[in-house]
DNA sequence: CTGAAAGCGCTTACAG
DNA sequence: CTGAAAGCGCTTACAG
């Protein structure tokens, strides 16, 4: 009934606790001989280790986190979700350090950052890449020493990470594409906007899209790329309304949605075209109200935050392995539960202390 | 920089952390005077008790949790949620005790086991109701004993309980139906199936969905009873497409639509109607692909067990207050992410621990 | 390499 | 009503 204990482990082998406690924590300090004494014993009593025990008695777990300080309506997301992670294991002796780095296109602030992580000798760090990323070497040094590293929000190319945290992007766009083929007619066509063509994780959708939405019809799809520019997707939106008298849907896959929606207001074009859009902003909700937004892919960045440090967490303490990558699933969301997601993203109470995981399972 | 303890307090106020203890956590045996003093200096120093040496150091908390044995492809859900939670918190020195009721239509059988779990002194009690339901004298008798009851699934008509987590029946039903109205024609009629007229979460999605699938069209629907008895649902659907030559699309607000789909197969008319289901079955995913199901509403019952539990943990050892109602939202399903939804259910490498919660925020 | 002891922050019988 | 002490299951300097 009762779980078996490292007391109970020491007293079967007749030798002393600290002892069973090394060598199931593999540290160093016992012979060979008796650390597979022990770790056999402990097998055949079905022994585990008790968390609670444990994270009460060691010494607190130290995690630095580097992240661009622009862009805090996507950046933000991630580090609300590692928050809400710490806020609730606020008991277990762990602390983190945030380090932000201004520019998206420099790696010396990063290689700077990861420096100093290693001279604090961090149990594990998080990285939130910008656009440049030729720090891979710098990723592999933390790794040499081992300090465990997470990559979180978008991939890098190279480097010794234990795992990648990220959204299934061609999940999403075919998603989009599947609501976007109930939502046009039979002869009209579709547009795609991305930020940018060069970005993995922006093709990515745009395969998705493609392959879904062509599977078995004729659609016709361009696409095309705002920067990430508000100013561009209204201008563009203009564009690709007045070069296209036959589109009936956008498929807005990057954050430019509400100068989308508004260059078709403008163009009285609302009850033409139709648009699927990209994650949750509070500027949505009347569009998602009058039905110029008839579905968004959310792509849950607090849960990725959250899943990236709990990953990283496990690592440390329980040396669970980690998948190579792991895919938040996008969520769909229509004008009947818009309110239900944007009143949980809002909501201040959601971090009252909360214990049992949203891990992807 | 380091947190506050009951030592800390103790030290401050010149006295032994036992009485500390013990004033903090609301037991017996401390002066009003000593019982302020303490409770204001906790304050003062920010004091936040540590639930991990608590749970360490505390006796086991027991559980006793009743639900009928029949019906386990829905009950056996709740129950998985429950118990994941349990494997989850395995180390927060926790028990949980099943009873099982054989009849969905006795009280007699909840009666005895509610008062087993009062003799057995239980902290707290889970309830899954069944069809009759006179036994909230019975709950109430628990809530005098201050054994906290958590109703799951869905509520009762009275008796004193914490709280009562269950799908938000309404949302499914609105959701369904914004979903139909992209996908039926202008001039198609629909059908709704549910379970029986007189149960309140069945009228609930029932309402759901007219409210919205009437608002801006001029939408007919007509409502059905299956009984939950997949013959009746199967006769019924070669019923109402004879009956109606233009129907276009059936919601199915019950877990019986496997049978309607055999019944469009059998009859040629899957090209004609589309369906839209209620939850996630193995058998469903051939319709899935086939396209005869065009949407799934998903109202996780495991998630509604994990919530359920959960709760009363958090009110039990926190003494954190709980909503009147919890409601769960559904999640929308097509046919691009039905798979990561089937995995996420079968999958069992996610009993593995986990740390941080999914209660409803 | 191994062990004895102190400690993590709390609860809980048991004395006084 | 209050306190001293043992204990929950583990880790970690420190001796030997």
């Amino acid at each position: 009934m009762k779980r078996a204990t490292i007391k109970d482990i020491a007293k079967e082998l007749n030798i002393s606790v600290g002892t069973v406690s090394k060598a199931l924590s593999e540290k160093n300090g016992v012979s060979n001989e008796m650390r597979e004494k022990i770790n056999y014993t402990a097998k055949k009593m079905g022994y585990h280790v008790n968390r609670v025990a444990q994270s009460l008695s060691r010494k607190q777990l130290k995690i630095g986190i580097v992240m661009p300080s622009l862009w805090p309506e996507y950046y933000g997301c991630l580090k609300k979700g590692i928050d809400k992670f710490l806020s609730n294991m606020a008991d277990y002796n762990i602390t983190a350090q945030y380090r932000f780095v201004s520019s998206l296109y420099s790696s010396t602030e990063y290689i700077d950052v990861l420096d100093s992580f290693i001279q604090q000798k961090m149990n594990g760090v998080i990285i939130c890449p910008a656009f440049i990323s030729d720090y891979s070497d710098h990723i592999n040094v933390l790794s040499e020493k081992n300090i465990p590293v997470v990559i979180l929000g978008s991939d890098l190319p190279s480097g010794n990470r234990i795992t990648c945290v990220r959204e299934d992007s061609c999940l999403a766009g075919k998603l989009a594409a599947e609501i976007m083929k109930w939502i046009v007619g039979e002869n009209e066509t579709v547009a795609v906007f991305i930020g940018n063509k060069d970005m993995s994780d922006h093709r990515e959708k745009v395969n998705g899209f493609l392959g879904e939405f062509c599977s078995n019809t004729a659609g016709i799809v361009n696409i095309y790329e705002t920067q990430d520019d508000p100013e561009v997707a209204y201008i563009l939106t203009k564009k690709v309304i007045k070069d296209n008298p036959v589109i009936g849907g956008i498929y807005v896959a990057t954050g430019n949605s509400i100068s989308v929606c508004k260059a078709l207001e403008d163009n009285n074009c609302v009850d033409r075209v139709s648009i699927i859009a990209t994650d949750i902003f509070p500027e949505l909700a009347e569009y998602v109200k009058k039905g110029v937004i008839r579905g968004l892919i959310f792509q849950d960045p607090v849960k990725q935050g959250k899943i990236a440090i709990e990953s990283l967490y496990r690592y440390l303490v329980f040396r669970d392995p980690c998948d190579n990558e792991i895919l938040i699933r996008p969520q769909l969301i229509i004008r009947n539960n818009f309110d239900v997601y944007y009143s949980m993203m809002n909501d201040e109470h959601d971090t009252k202390g909360i214990l049992c995981s949203e891990s992807e399972d």
